[in-house]
DNA sequence: AACGATCCGATTGTCGACAATCAGGTCGTG
DNA sequence: CACGACCTGATTGTCGACAATCGGATCGTT
């Protein structure tokens, strides 16, 4: 979609969309914080203009929220929003996966096998960062299996903003295992050709994932989210 | 969503934007024709900062597309396009109608009953644009019925896209008719709580719809997108 | 002390102007 | 006649400044 690295070609307010972006996927910026454009201004050293074109971004793909007369504020999503995005992930992605079944081609099986097989590795030795990054491919290659743009697009839409939660999941080793696990069984109802399968793969497997970061969001729970940057 | 009358307290950027959507889905400014921010921001008598704004949110929905140094240009959608887009559609309808099966409240599946019988009666007297109106109430009710935000926010934002191909869809009666009968289908099967049905009952309606919107595309097809306003 | 009007700060939206970049055409040269 | 450099026009991105609007605090009144 987007290059994160590198992004010399776009304008000044593409570019500090993408920061802030990551920041407030990372965390860096926490929820409820309030994004102000001159301090943002001031702080990449440019006008206004292009800070409020970046802020129209990130409220346009739901990661902040446009508060009149107030500011705009990285959005504080309650637990019930979770669940809401959690599940319509399920449903897009199960959508995804079971038209993979048929859609994909024998490169794209291939690489998914493969991405498997490297995420069981990492599952094995615990290294959740590293599995973190694969994680994300190995979504977006289901995403990408179901061979059309818009729904593609949908989901990785959806996926966008539930970027900032994703840092609550894969924890432990357990999770790590367990993911893997689920994981085996997308793969192998996708290369099997079974769209039922896969779909109710994929939902039991974002239901997990849901379970894990509500779980842990309640553990890391009661901070103050009032700082301003 | 959005108020389209009325839209008094929205930003010029905003205003401007709902006004050349509008322009876009009607089809009065056509596909393939340029968006020139100078040209747009001296006939609404205004500066080109606003109408800058409008353009991205066009843009952001899908409606219109950045060249490089060459102009905002509406979207000019292949018929292949067309296709993964009324799928996308169907996929994602079928979600909202098999999930509305045990979620639709009673009063929402009253007025869901109610909206129907009202647009047998338009079918039968074959009154394509009062029909048309209420059929997008129709399928925002579907939509609604899910109870999921997400999943709501998704699909109207695919809607939008379609809606430039909406004008193809109910010419004649026959048409009309046969959109009435599968949307008895689709409501019995949801007031049934037969999720299956509902869910093979909206894909066969938006099959059934794709295909009125491709067959007469083809008819009234080769002119000349041209034109700057 | 409680209530209401007024003032101030903050924030957003809007404007006109300038700079940078690129496409396409034109002109000159080999 | 072909090829390449330059120029021009168009378009976008960016900037600093101004106006309008709203929330909250202060002050005066009852």
């Amino acid at each position: 979609m987007l290059e994160k690295t590198s992004a010399q070609k776009m304008s000044l307010g593409d570019r500090i969309a993408g920061e802030l972006e990551e920041q407030v996927i990372s965390g860096g910026i926490p929820a409820g914080a309030k994004l102000d454009e001159t301090a943002i201004a001031a702080q990449f050293s440019v006008s206004r203009t292009p800070v409020r074109e970046a802020l129209h971004i990130l409220c346009g793909r739901g990661l902040a929220d446009r508060i009149a007369y107030k500011g705009v504020v990285v959005t504080r999503i309650s637990p019930a929003r979770i669940d809401e995005m959690f599940e319509a992930m399920a449903e897009l992605e199960a959508v995804c996966g079971r038209l993979a079944c048929h859609r994909m081609t024998m490169s794209e099986r291939a690489e998914l096998q493969k991405l498997h097989r490297e995420m069981e590795g990492l599952a094995a030795i615990a290294d959740s960062s590293a599995y973190e990054a694969l994680n994300t491919r190995f979504h977006t290659l289901i995403f990408a299996g179901c061979h059309n743009t818009d729904i593609i697009a949908s989901a990785e839409a959806l996926r966008l903003k539930l970027a900032p939660f994703r840092k609550y999941q894969l924890g432990d080793a357990g999770r790590l295992k367990r993911s893997s696990l689920e994981h085996q069984q997308i793969v192998d109802s996708i290369l099997d050709q079974n769209p039922e399968a896969a779909e109710s793969a994929l939902r039991r497997h974002l239901i997990s994932a849901a379970h894990e970061v509500i779980s842990r969001r309640q553990d890391s729970a009661e901070m103050k989210p009032e700082e301003t940057q």
